[in-house]
RNA sequence: GGAGAGAUGGCAGAGUGGUCGAAUGCGGCGGUCUUGAAAACCGUUGUACCGCGAGGUACCGGGGGUUCGAAUCCCUCUCUCUCCGCCA
């Protein structure tokens, strides 16, 4: 959510900016100034008011206890037009205010001014591509087929179980799925994260603080009965920790890192985009995430695509850095980098992280701010997150890159998680 | 699932209709003392909004009501805790 004062300051930047994200806000914006106008003048006559009413119970207070009752009665009298004038104030004040909200959630983040114009995915910015693609062999073949073979994942059994999407590990498959949530970790526990445990259902309010609600609700399982909802991301149980609090500056930035399983609706895809574990419901990820001081956050964005860069590079995968374009940014990022590495068999770059920065846009919903030394009044922070890393494609580029004739070889890294080197 | 208790400032915890944005203690910050520290003592210490400012308004879990006036009374919702049952 942007700040409202923000907004009322900067408008024609807000909607000067949000053309790089294709979004028309000029309507939305002026419409914001209009009403926030008007809710500045009632707060204003609503406050004068009620000053007036204040006042005046004091003092039929103290007319009563001095005795003084009919003097009293006389003061009552007068109240009853005050307090149908602050009534009439207060709904019209909720009521715009009501409106207001409705539009500020409506208008995404600004983006930062390195994002590049565009419409959608093919118009991300292509930073570096890293590695080699590996020759395969005569008879390679993709990820799930390897899965079957060598009886790693079982997609069937998760439809019998569940549904589609819902893929059941086992064996080495299970084996090497705990393996690489372990490297993740490790990796993020060396790099100075603390590791988070959350919890899998989150509520109403934490949907919201990360932008989920109100308007991406069909993205998530919802537990009606119990009006909780499943994590699409670590992310939200993890950046709710910090919702409602003021930091104190000299504590930034806190660094925390998390395994979840990941639930996803994702109604509508189908198609052979969707095949294996390219598209799943039910996915693992290791999620970093970063508060931070809002004079910091891109150098720490930086750091962040530098630690997510060193686990591909661990991993031996092939891959590219992207950074998307304002078609492509999600509503509450302002600058985003995506990893993509390679799956040699299915011919085509698969995305395995996203990190970005929200500046304070998600703080602002949070109610996430923090105090600087000596100043009083506290200031939003910044947020940011990443995926290091989303396992499924990860999985998927592993086995099929690493296929020889004699099995699936594992990334050195990984052996000493594995207990194995070879998936045969 | 059954029964009960409760929700007040960073924390603990008073406050049952007016002088309560809220006692007191702890914590935090500043100071005195000290070579330094501790102790002791003194002072200070919520957030948001409106206003150029002086200042004003709101907030004692959320919403509604009674009243000139509500942390305090009434209704309602949510959440938390305790005990019993069930269970990893």
């Amino acid at each position: 959510m942007l700040n409202l004062k923000f907004i009322q300051d900067n408008p024609d930047l807000v909607v000067e900016k949000l053309k790089r994200k294709n979004f028309d806000a000029s309507e939305i914006v002026s419409t914001i100034i209009n009403l926030n106008a008007q809710k500045n003048k009632l707060q204003a006559e609503a406050d004068q008011a009620k000053a007036e009413m204040n006042k005046i119970s004091k003092e039929i207070g103290m007319l009563f206890r001095e005795g003084k009752a009919e003097e009293a009665n006389a003061a009552k009298a007068r109240t009853s037009e005050i307090k149908e004038n602050i009534k009439n104030f207060d709904t019209d004040f909720s009521a715009i205010e009501e409106k207001v909200n409705d539009l500020l959630v409506q208008l995404p983040n600004l983006p930062h001014d390195s994002v590049p114009f565009g419409k959608a995915e093919e118009d991300n910015e292509i930073l570096k591509t890293v590695g080699e693609i590996p020759t395969l062999h005569e008879n390679a073949v993709p990820h799930w087929e390897l899965a079957a073979k060598y009886n790693l994942i079982d997609f069937e059994l998760g439809v019998k179980i569940t549904g589609a999407g819902f893929p059941v590990y086992r064996g080495k498959g299970a084996q090497l799925q705990r393996a690489l949530i372990n490297f993740f970790l490790a990796e993020g526990t060396l790099a100075g994260y603390e590791e988070i445990q959350p919890p899998l259902l989150v509520n109403e309010a934490s949907g919201f603080g990360t932008g989920q609600l109100p308007d991406k609700e069909g993205q998530m399982y919802h537990a009606t009965e119990d009006n909780l909802y499943l994590i699409p991301t670590a992310e939200v149980p993890v950046t709710n920790i910090y919702r409602d609090v003021i930091l104190d500056a000299k504590n930034l930035p806190y660094k925390n890192t998390a395994y979840s399983a990941c639930f996803r609706r994702e109604a509508g895809s189908y198609g052979k985009d969707v095949r294996g574990l390219n598209r799943l419901h039910q996915f693992d990820k290791v999620e970093i995430v970063q508060v931070a001081h809002p004079e910091k956050s891109y150098a720490i964005l930086d750091e962040m695509v530098a630690h997510v860069e060193g686990l591909i590079k661990k991993l031996g995968l092939p891959y590219r850095l992207l950074r998307l374009c304002g078609g492509d940014v999600s509503f509450a990022s302002a600058l985003t980098f995506d990893f993509e590495v390679y799956s040699t068999a299915q011919e085509k770059w698969l995305e395995v992280s996203s990190v970005s920065n929200f500046e304070s846009f998600q703080a602002n919903r949070l109610k996430l701010r923090f105090r600087e030394e000596g100043v009083k009044k506290p200031q939003l922070a910044h947020t940011l997150n990443g995926s290091a890393l989303a396992l499924p494609r990860i999985v998927a580029a592993l086995l099929e890159n690493n296929q020889t004739p004699e099995g699936i070889k594992i990334p050195e890294v990984l052996i000493p998680f594995t207990g194995f080197d070879m998936i045969n």
